[in-house]
RNA sequence: GGGCCGCUAGCUCAGCUGGUAGAGCAGCAGACUCUUAAUCUGCGGGUCGCAGGUUCGAAUCCUGCGCGGCUCACCA
């Protein structure tokens, strides 16, 4: 016999157990046992009873769950099992289940298996409610060790890649999860009440756009066509606005072929909303409206402490323009704001940004927005007016047509929604493509290949005012959840593959 | 892509200025009928991320590579 290393030496022992069971039982992975009550609901029901009454009662009970922990005291044992609702004790009597069943479960029972038990209900000494174990059978047979009972599981990289295990040893990662999926349910609810109807266009584009980003490339084999995973869905949900879905919302994933950090993931869910006959002022009291409901759900209060900080949350939030942010927080005198040597020499003095000379008065000002002004956006903040070079779906503002009816939500320094009333004149965005195509040629690649001409036809058909906003699911997530880092709030992250040989 | 940090038993971690590796949990054998990190006795378990180099000798020092984390850049 070679040496074995202790992770094999512990699956042989439970294949081992495993094929004992075969021999007892038949097929060791039955699908019969039906459990007929959740260990929450037995907990809800019976916690506050007292000893007397669950005797008296004598009430059976079946639940399933896997075993997390297991103290054998020779002649009688309590475990612990877990199902999707909760934890509850179990208590094995020799006494009770008789010689064989009692030596099974000695023998064959590991931490990590599933099992199926019936029993009645009772309280220990120290008032725990545990089930009295009558019957039980092992439903799954662990083959693999759960990690440390105390410690659980630490290693970040292990956490992400084997989630499975991440989930069922550390309780607080499934809970974000759960919260999660309250906030999706949340944010539909609050949408179909106010007359959305959510779609699914596609997240397969002929020609990218919606956004600024490089996409992923895919290929269609029997149209021999390349495709690119969306960007944004922007475009087809407008198109559907021209269609007649004055009110419409999709909430799902975009794929944008970026670098990876603690707020980007490659693939990541967006809400985007547009409402016809609104516009970008109407979309802050919705999105004021859509918070404040959301936190009063999830947090009940509209403060919240994110990594340490105090955000207060309750409305109504600050609003400001782009322009009046940077004479604010950047200290940008007010006669200066649109002086390009000005604001050039700021930028090279006090930023790492390298310019190429070309850019506009406008994306001038936007870059002094983010490099000294994003970052000091704690509580929440519409940043509004945008210049229109850097926002070429958006509408020109009628007053200063140099910048646009667009905001930009600041929470916690970071961009949590984009939105902006549409810009809907088939001429006006007809030029501002072909801008982006020049920005092509130049060697942008974040700006679409080609201009696509099918949307400017829908705009030509008539786009009705209307006004669209994007809202980062898992931004918002971490914001609601204290998490410092995106992979947590998304169950399987984006990870470097790792060489099969090392699969153990 | 740059910088910094990490990678030691299945898990959580020790391991000093170089002397060929240790604990707890988990596992195995045994004792134990109210524990909840149960306890007690005994035992087994390692390609120290990988590959080179320096050295009489490397988990430890050096170089390269891999994977991960943070961060900067990039990402409106």
């Amino acid at each position: 016999m070679t040496k074995q290393t202790p992770l094999t030496e512990q699956i042989l022992q439970r294949k081992k157990k495993l094929e004992v069971l075969q021999e007892k039982c038949g097929y060791p992975y039955p699908n019969d046992f039906k459990p007929d009550t959740s260990i929450a609901e037995v907990r809800n029901q019976f916690e506050e009873k007292d000893s007397e009454e669950l005797e008296k009662s004598g009430k059976k009970f079946r639940v399933a769950g896997r075993v997390m922990a297991i103290r054998i005291f020779g002649k009688a044992a309590f475990t612990v099992i877990k199902d999707a609702t909760g934890k509850i004790q179990l208590f094995f009597q020799k006494s009770t289940l008789g010689d064989e069943k009692y030596t099974e479960f000695k023998k064959l029972l590991d931490i990590g298996d599933i099992i199926g038990v019936e029993g009645t209900l009772f309280k220990t000494r120290t008032g725990e409610l545990t089930i009295n174990v009558e019957i039980f059978r092992i439903l799954v047979k662990a083959l693999r060790p759960l990690p440390e009972k105390w410690h659980g599981l630490s290693d970040v990289e292990v956490r992400y890649r084997q989630r499975y295990v991440d989930l069922i040893v550390n309780d607080k990662v499934k809970e974000i999860f759960l919260t999660r999926n309250r906030i999706i349910k949340l944010i539909r609810n609050f949408l179909d009440e106010r007359g959305f109807v959510e779609v699914e266009t596609p997240m397969m584009h002929p020609i990218p756009g919606g956004a600024r980003a490089r996409p992923f490339i895919t290929h269609h084999n029997a149209l021999d066509m390349d495709l690119y995973l969306r960007i944004a869905p922007e475009l087809y949900l407008k198109r559907l606005v021209v269609g007649g879905f004055e009110r419409v919302y999709e909430l799902n994933r975009n794929f944008r072929n970026e670098g990876i950090s603690t707020q980007h993931n490659p693939e990541f869910t967006m809400i985007e909303f547009y409402q016809a006959y609104a516009t970008f002022e109407d979309l802050m009291d919705l999105t004021e409206e859509m918070f404040t409901y959301l936190l009063k759900e999830i947090k009940g209060t509209t403060k919240i402490t994110y990594q340490g900080s105090e955000i207060d949350l309750t409305p109504p939030w600050e609003r400001i323009t782009l322009r009046e942010a940077i004479v604010k927080y950047a200290q940008i005198p007010q006669e200066k704001i649109s002086e390009k040597e000005y604001l050039v020499s700021k930028i090279s003095k006090e930023t790492d940004v390298k310019l190429s000379g070309e850019e506009s008065i406008g994306e001038l000002q936007t870059i002094i927005f983010e490099e000294f002004v994003e970052e000091k956006l704690i509580n929440p903040t519409f940043v509004t007016h945008f210049p229109v070079e850097v926002s070429p779906l958006a509408r020109r503002n009628q007053k200063d047509p140099t910048v646009t009816d667009r905001f930009e939500l600041y929470i916690y320094g970071r961009e949590i929604a984009n939105a902006f009333s549409e810009l809907n004149d088939p001429a006006d965005q007809l030029e501002r493509f072909k801008k982006q195509l020049e920005d092509r040629e130049r060697g942008d690649e974040e700006v679409p290949p080609e201009i696509d001409y099918d949307y400017i036809r829908a705009l030509e058909y008539g786009l009705p005012p209307t006004a669209g906003e994007g809202i980062g699911i898992d931004r918002l997530v971490m914001l609601l959840t204290d998490q410092p880092s995106i992979r947590e709030v998304i169950l399987f992250p984006l990870l470097r593959r790792k060489k099969e040989e090392e699969w153990s």
